[in-house]
DNA sequence: GTAACGATTGAACAACCGTTCAACTGTAAG
DNA sequence: CTTACAGTTGAACGGTTGTTCAATCGTTAC
């Protein structure tokens, strides 16, 4: 529908159009770009990476912890610290048979604040 | 395996834990409030509806000229503007047979660039 | 050694999500 | 009225995703 070679000058009869989309498109970022954006964002996109997070805010914590302060299992909690991991959003050290996770930076904290102030208007 | 009534000291041993988990629980915010951060960050988590934001924030389109700057079908563009409507994240007004969309507010493109920031270390 | 526990992992399953397709509404033009 | 186009909508399909379950690894304690 919009790739043919037929000479059709799309929606012609507007002036909203042709110079606006050059603009838009213009000033549009890489595609592969936009995928690590949205995937960044697919992160925050879950409660209980989100959960984790925020108690990893608090501060640092074993799996097992993580586990009891959302009151989930560690088998979920740690399938989604591999996800925080692979993202860079966590660190974590190996004390005897526990697994200390903290946050990676303090960049983390900055980007949910800000989100938080959008919600509450 | 976490709510049983047995007397089980939760990890006695390790002085990592009680204390830690209470200072966690004590800082997390409502579970409501959970879930509404983690649906909000869901909206940018699309490249889809990144690409429509990060378009509109260039200048206001409408949905066939957002269709062509992100070489998708109106319907697919026409679901996903749906969806950041339901969020307030886009204003829209009808002129004619088309309907112009524009960013909600400035907030939108503080949080975008705030998450670009992070992903360029 | 064995037992117990913290943690990780993979498979499986259900739920969710985004695009496509077709049908439909509404407006503008002939 | 009829045609054409912009836009919306709902159903359906395929792919993704999060949790559960069971098995496994590593470390500690006996």
């Amino acid at each position: 529908m919009h790739n043919n070679d037929i000479v059709l000058p799309e929606c012609e009869g507007h002036e909203v159009h042709k110079c606006d989309v050059e603009r838009a498109k213009s000033g549009m970022p890489e595609i592969s770009c936009l995928y690590d954006l949205s995937d960044f964002f697919k992160v925050f996109g879950d409660s209980t990476r989100l959960g984790i997070l925020l108690a990893l805010d608090r501060t640092p914590l074993c799996v097992c912890d993580i586990a009891e302060v959302l009151g989930m299992t560690k088998s979920a909690v740690s399938h989604q610290l591999k996800v925080l991991r692979q993202n860079d959003l966590v660190r974590y050290k190996k004390e005897g048979k526990n697994v200390i996770y903290s946050l990676a930076d303090d960049h983390v904290k900055d980007i949910i604040e800000r989100a938080l102030e959008h919600i509450n208007e």
